[in-house]
DNA sequence: GCACAACCGGACCAGTGGTCCGGATGGGGT
DNA sequence: ACCCCATCCGGACCACTGGTCCGGTTGTGC
């Protein structure tokens, strides 16, 4: 492992390359051009296929036929399937928490804190609705990473921050913990699929939990 | 597949055996010595093994030696790894089943339905403590299987109707789900191990959630 | 155009859950 | 006391997975 796959790099700031040569002017550089085009494939065909088959029938050999690529490509670029999930999920949830940080009232700062909640809530569903299946995958190829670091952790400092406001006597951080459980991937897609509750029902009683223990 | 391995059945009636003959006299038959002598051995080896390592780092091959056996005979005595998995967990998820319907009072029935659902949280809670990691490999490896039937379904159906007994409106069985979420075996260990959050916390804030909820 | 680093691909590896079948053995019938 | 066969045993074996490696190819700054 002496070559730091770029994960979940992407903008900006460039992490994969060579130790030291960077050229100064231009932009880019460090990556050459048929390593983003194939980077692209693989992250398209491996979309495609989640998307088809669901993550955990899709292998990593898969993904790079379908990519028309080899397996160690796939690992170059991604490091591991860990990295290539997260990837895939990178631009969603990246998206999400810049709506918390600086986004219009109703998810972003500016309104009250019980409507933030709840702007939050109907946000996280749509997401889940959306990649649950890979978020799933994601967490089971690495149990327990998800609560440490990343997007998780992002969530439940927004959401104890804001019971906080509602309830300074309350424990805000374990609240929020318990509050966001059943919105965790494997929950949530439980439920929606084996146990077969509609959307709605579970927004509701979601709704309903979430503002009863606000207030 | 095609002997069925005894898998839950366990105490009573015997699953596994010849198709037919069954010798009428005498009472348990069907199972030669060395099997439940076997069978017992694999259990223990099992339950230390995965105690000891957690039960991700422990291989199917591992039990077999542990236990001073064969792999072939694991096989044919649990079928998989999830029937081994589940063999493990049968005796207490009975236990606390039986409690909850034919119990002393603050479990079991007779109790106001707000103390029966504490009463049953901390239990739940207790089961999760003892052998959470057991559970949580046992839903890893057969995603969704747990929510459709099985011990779930049956705590779930408990909390649901008491939940019906305090609040008639409310839609008592997905708001069931979504405060069994958090006991999900998967967020119970992530929110311990990974979260680092202790017992008593994890606990407060669960009884709050669910008692504001109820009422 | 040149030279060399960056990149590619697929053979390869170790480890897993699960299957199979030739041989050993327990134990009921006689 | 013995015998016979259903039952059981065990470990070689299989398919498949995530992940590594290295000889050969190719883009690209000079």
């Amino acid at each position: 492992m002496d070559e730091k796959a770029d994960q979940v790099a992407a903008s900006g700031v460039v992490e994969t390359g060579p130790p030291v040569a960077l050229p100064v002017l231009g932009q880019p550089h460090t990556q050459r051009a048929d390593a983003v085009r194939n980077r692209g494939r693989v992250l398209e065909a491996a979309a495609r296929l989640f998307a088809a088959n669901g993550p955990e029938a899709v292998a990593m050999d898969d993904v790079a036929d379908a990519a028309g690529v080899g397996k160690g490509t796939v690992y170059r670029r991604f490091g591991d399937r860990q990295g290539l999930l997260l990837a895939l999920l990178d631009d969603a949830e990246r998206e999400l928490q810049d709506s918390l940080l600086s986004g219009e009232p109703p998810l972003g700062p500016g309104a009250p804190p019980k409507e933030r909640l709840h702007a939050f809530l109907g946000a996280l569903v749509e997401l889940l609705e959306q990649r649950g299946e890979i978020i799933r995958a994601s967490e089971m190829s690495a149990p327990g990473a998800r609560v440490r670091g990343g997007a998780y952790s992002a969530w439940h400092q927004h959401v104890a921050l804001l019971l906080a406001e509602l309830r300074a006597d309350a424990d805000a951080a374990a609240l929020a913990h318990v509050l966001l459980a059943p919105l965790a991937a494997e929950s949530w897609t439980g439920l929606r699929r084996s146990a077969g509750l509609e959307r709605e029902r579970l927004v509701g009683a979601l709704e309903h939990v979430w503002l009863t223990s606000a207030r």
